[in-house]
DNA sequence: GATGAATGAGACTTCATTCAT
DNA sequence: GATGAATGAAGTCTCATTCAT
């Protein structure tokens, strides 16, 4: 007789999807209880309250990324291509199977300058996400430039996930990934790029991955 | 002896500031109300509400920013380049000097799901930042790829504010207008890629759009 | 060029109106000024606030019932039941012709223990009418019983609008005004009253009534 | 130790009192919390708001009269008299006991125009109670004269507590319906009605009904 | 006299949180 | 662990009233 029992990740995972979409504020102890089947007292014996759940919702997501997605970029048995490929793969299942886009982006904004644990852990992850994509575009590009790189790839990205959502057109993200290929293509393909064998590497990797890859 | 009178411009002015830095949900009519020398009650002779007050709000920023800044599009006396750090400048001076970023984004996100009269307006006003863009970009790309440039720079931009507010760090703003006016520059300088120095092929273009320019 | 000038009758006509429909503590001042085309601070210039409003209405009803309706019970032109009948031709025409059925009940039963200012002036116009009908029902009763129908007929008739309200049926009215000549006609012909010349008087008038009434 | 718990028939009764005595608009949430050892905010765990509470207190009322008053009518172990004078004793209690006579003429007259909601289910109410008055006066009249009379008697119950009220004087309600019995027993009695059995055993009945009923 | 901005008290309602069961 | 009644603070909004223009 398997008796369902509500536990923290239960309860967690109905917070994600209800934060994502509501905002902090505006989602309720009751939106989230009713979410997992709860009603609103029982959260309390799980979580300290309504801060810590958001809280431990935020590690959460940055936990499952890191472990899921952002582990991807270093992944070496993928080429640069294939790994961005898999990544926008992965974001587009994200952000656009769900309604509220991305979670990390909207309660970032939404609460950036009231709750600062809110914003060191949102840091946290957007950081580590940028160095997943510095670590793939160091193909590319020097150390520096990988960084500014993957720091505008994160931005064009998260302003794409909020034009779809103002637009109500899920197209903004995939174009932006694809511009974002289409860069690192660019960058790979470059003869401005010093004759290294890191540049011969990309090149090389790039024919495999256009052999290997369909879509592209 | 003049009696300081507090209109409707005035308290639509607080709002901006208290709006862009709290957010929609998390703002009371109470904030409002002490931002411009009011008590909570007298904000209703003047807006039927708390939605109409952020529908009021969103409105006359859209008309400042079709006045003052996205019109600087459309001044045929600049440069295309001329055009975009010009813009760069004041969307710096704009979203930088006060707390908050972009109010358009804020609430856009923060409301998307259940407010869809803000969301309306506020995609009207990224239609429009975007179609000054495309204006700009036309003269580098046909028309089709100067729309998605546009859009891959609003979202650029707008992305980079987000950064901006979760890193507490302002140059990704500045990075992402240099980023932006470097891909317009490349494209200026024609389609094939010059292996020499990108950038002396772009102020060549640049001269040339000076001096061509009168009629663009 | 007659210019229209609102003055304290103006203002009172349409507090009627208003406070017949809404009640007392429903009725705002904004609605009483929007009413007479005045804007609610103006209403201060003429009553010092809103029970004196409401004060000086209910005087200004008591005043126009007793000039022009209650005064008909003393006419002695009249046949008793020709006084019935025109009093009943004009509470028709007054309940009937716009919502709200009757003031005095309406205020005096929603106020009745919370402001005993209205409650004694309501009360003294409920005692004007019921004298006026005591004095024509002392055509047929002895004074003490007359007293009681008349009570009883004014119960009966504001019970009656009462339901007419309830109902939304306009007929309650009617029936009850001549449920109440029906029992005034059987007492003027009825064989128990004593022999007396008032009797026969009344008598003789009842014919006459009969005679040139044809709605009987 | 059983803790106390209000539960909804607590709020209820306390609201029943308190909008009797104040009516619906000036009856504060607080009012009725205070009236039943609650805090505001506390109702609403167990009422949507301050309509549905009055909404259910009405209901409650209604059903409380159908239960205990008007099934009177109908218990065919009464005479005709009996039924009334029971109906007219805990008429009288309710109405005398308690201040502000009857919750339903007074929450009809002040929200008629503005609460359907209200109206239809107090007019359902009045629909009961003149049907079970017509079920008794169908003893001593036919059909639709019998509606007719039950008809009076209620506007004449409701018009008489009215000016118990007004007139700060209980004797109104006891008269009304001594008036309401003396025109039963003489339909009862009276020679102009038609010969019939109907007739007849009214007219058996009501000696009977002297004879038992002491109280006449 | 009229205006309309401003006040401030108070209304209804929501909600995070607590706690006895 | 779960419940749901209760709390109390706070939020949005209303409105009678005042007053400078």
């Amino acid at each position: 007789m398997p008796v369902k029992k509500v536990d923290k990740r239960d309860i967690i995972k109905a917070s994600l999807k209800v934060f994502r979409q509501k905002g902090y504020h505006s989602t309720t102890m009751s939106d989230i209880a009713a979410a997992c089947g709860l009603l609103k007292g029982s959260i309390y014996h799980h979580f300290e309250g309504k801060e810590d759940l958001m809280l431990q919702t935020i590690d959460f997501l940055h936990a499952y990324y890191s472990r899921e997605v952002f582990s991807i970029a270093y992944d070496e048995s993928l080429t640069g291509l294939e790994k961005l490929d898999r990544l926008a793969a992965i974001s587009e299942d994200i952000f656009m199977k769900e309604k509220g886009g991305c979670l990390m982006a909207n309660i970032g904004l939404e609460t950036a300058n009231d709750y600062p644990r809110f914003r060191v852990r949102i840091k946290a992850y957007f950081e580590e996400w940028i160095q997943s994509l510095e670590h793939i575009f160091g193909q590319a590009y020097e150390a520096e430039k990988a960084r500014e790189i993957a720091e505008f790839s994160v931005a064009e990205i998260e302003g794409a996930v909020m034009l779809m959502q103002v637009y109500h057109d899920k197209r903004y993200l995939e174009r932006a990934h694809r511009h974002i290929k289409n860069q690192f293509m660019a960058a790979l393909a470059g003869p401005e790029m010093p004759a290294t064998g890191k540049v011969n590497g990309a090149k090389t990797q790039i024919k495999r991955s256009i052999a290997e890859n369909k879509e592209i």
